[in-house]
RNA sequence: CUCCGUGUAGCGCAGCCUGGUAGCGCACUACCUUGGGGUGGUAGGGGUCGCGAGUUCAAAUCUCGCCACGGAGACCA
């Protein structure tokens, strides 16, 4: 490809919207364009980028024994009454209808569609199992897109699903498609990790979320270096090990004015964080729960809410009313009100907390002695440090994007919409299911934030839009390099290289720009000064500095570095 | 959903407070210049100032409504 016959429209300065280091660098490389809130177009660039992405996929995908097929995008809403996901999916579901008023649905996924196609087709065990997936565009009405393509409405993903007879065979699917993902995103050539995921209300053993780990990342990631154990910090489950210390202070008010958080209180107190305890109000059908974390640890709304139920937090209003002023509240006489203790606070002793009085804390506060026993849950998010809920070592905690779900559905959707098959013994059952994701898109914005400079972008090179860029200095005017350059285009061409010749009139500063800037990994520079001595220039894009490569060996040079 | 902010050329912005001929940079076109890290110059083309109402002799500018976009927000006693 040369540049001049190419689309090239990259730019210094980009929409002031963009906050993120990848979305940025996708405008001004003039890899996507948008074109509503959400929904970009892809140019070629970007285009390339996420083809080599989803040629990955496909083929390791088809290693495994998957089978490519494709499901549309416009599916009716009639299935989706079946699955109860109409009502269940929520305004993320873009619904529409056709001139007949019949509802329909922009697919976010495919279950519904492929649990009907396996309802009407497979019949018998003896067509089991069976593993298909498509690569399609998917559309979920996100409330506030952004992030570029990291976070956008219309979006690509591959999603498979599975049938099995039985669960067992489930789980050696599953465990297929976790070696299969592991596979893909290291020929990506992303650092990754797989996490353990929540598995929800569908249970189930198995469910992993694959993340490419970057400091940008929305998810936040615990692990532990000792084993193999990973999850989402929302998932983590935080121990508490130890006992409980013996009461050494006796319980006394003191006055903490204007001391509102558990960060003033301490300091005015000059006491550790740690021997401080957060009360937070919330309001569960009517009822008032009173959740206590230490004072340097943050409440889990998930971990809450699957502990007492659905709550929302309770406003200054029914705080003041029930206890007293925001800030100073606390478990200690608190009537009306039950208590619900992280596991580390039920440790606690001789703590401080609100005192139920404006302006007004209490030190020295003992379980059992000051009040009653809580009920003890886990109810906070890990921090850096915990112990591995596995027991093997401490917590480190990283960041990351999802970019890859694998999950086991189980019989949810085959229940649902009654799909089943005869097994051996002619008995009727439904699906045991499985359903594995990877979104393409994201991919390619995910490799970004892990690869990029101060100049651009640094794709790994298997997914970046040309393998090789050669950059001529004085194409248009200087037959020697024309000649040589021309020569080593048609040799690296023939080959089967991807190689981009960068021949616009342009300065040779605006060529080495645009190079770095879209990520070629590869660069060959050839110019008078170097022909002259019979050399061409060889730089790859990780490195600072190139070096001096005889001309008759630069495609053979090449050829070598492409191979690593 | 709530709060805040912003809508002026493809992009980045100024002008708005204090109403009076719509500007700058990038990009684009032509020519000259330059030729190893976004060269310098000359001359051009490109605008319903988000939409609608109102005030006024006169509205990008003031007022009201709407729309779009962006940011922040359950953070926590």
């Amino acid at each position: 490809m040369k540049t001049s016959r190419f689309f090239i429209a990259t730019q210094k300065e980009v929409p002031a919207e963009a906050e993120i280091v990848s979305h940025r660098l996708m405008l001004r490389a003039s890899m996507i364009r948008r074109l509503s809130a959400g929904i970009y177009t892809w140019l070629p660039i970007g285009f390339r980028v996420m083809k080599k992405v989803e040629r990955i996929v496909r083929e390791e995908m088809n290693r495994a024994g998957a089978l490519e097929m494709l499901m549309p995008v416009v599916q009716p809403g009639e299935l989706w009454q079946q699955s109860h996901r109409w009502d269940e999916y929520g305004p993320e579901l873009l619904r529409l209808k056709d001139r007949h008023e019949r509802d329909y649905v922009i697919q976010p996924t495919s279950e519904e569609v492929i649990t009907e196609l396996a309802r009407g087709e497979l019949k018998s065990y003896r067509r089991l199992p069976i593993h298909l997936y498509h690569i399609q565009t998917k559309f979920r009405d996100e409330r506030r897109p952004r992030f570029g393509v990291m976070r956008s409405r219309e979006f690509i993903m591959k999603d498979g699903y599975s049938f099995h007879a039985d669960y067992a065979d489930l789980e050696r699917e599953y465990r297929n498609m976790y070696d299969t993902y592991t596979r893909i995103f290291k020929r990506l050539g992303l650092k990754f990790r797989a996490v353990a995921a929540d598995t929800g209300a569908i249970g189930g053993t198995g469910s992993h979320e694959f993340h490419v780990l970057a400091d940008s990342g929305e998810d936040a990631i615990a692990f532990s270096p000792q084993s193999d154990y990973a999850a989402n910090v929302e998932l983590a489950e935080a121990v508490a090990p130890g006992t409980r210390g013996v009461p050494r202070e006796e319980m006394k008010k003191v006055p903490t004015p204007d001391k509102r958080t558990c960060e003033e209180v301490a300091a005015l107190l000059k006491i550790d964080l740690k021997k401080t305890v957060k009360s937070v109000l919330v309001m569960h059908e009517g009822e008032l729960h009173m959740l206590l974390v230490r004072g340097d640890h943050q409440l889990n709304e998930i971990k809450a809410q699957k502990t007492i139920g659905a709550f929302r937090f309770a406003p200054e209003k029914e705080i003041e009313s029930s206890l007293g002023k925001a800030g100073y509240i606390g478990p200690v006489g608190a009537k009306g009100v039950k208590v619900v203790a992280d596991r580390r606070v039920a440790l606690m002793s001789d703590f401080v907390c609100g005192a139920n009085e404006a302006g007004c804390h209490l030190t020295g506060v003992n379980w059992g002695r000051d009040l009653p026993e809580p009920q003890v849950a886990d109810i906070r998010n890990v921090v850096e440090g915990d112990p591995s809920p596995d027991g093997k070592g401490k917590l480190e905690i990283v960041r990351g994007i999802e970019v890859g779900h694998i999950f086991q559905l189980r019989t949810k959707y085959s229940e649902a919409m009654g799909a089943k098959f005869l097994d051996a013994s002619g008995a009727e059952k439904p699906f045991e299911m499985g359903c594995y994701g990877i979104g393409v898109t994201r991919i390619v914005a995910a490799a970004i934030e892990q690869g990029h400079d101060a100049r651009g972008i640094i794709f790994p090179a298997p997914i970046a839009p040309f393998e090789v860029c050669i950059v001529p200095i004085g194409y248009q005017k200087n037959a020697a390099v024309r000649e040589a350059t021309d020569k080593l285009y048609d040799e690296l061409a023939k080959s089967g290289v991807d190689v981009l010749l960068d021949d616009r009139e342009e300065r040779p500063g605006v060529l080495f720009a645009d190079m770095d800037l879209i990520g070629v990994p590869h660069r060959v520079v050839l110019g008078e000064r170097g022909l002259a001595a019979g050399n061409a220039e060889y730089k790859a894009r990780r490195d600072e500095k190139g070096s001096d490569v005889p001309l008759a060996s630069i495609g053979a040079h090449l050829k070598e570095r492409l191979a690593q």
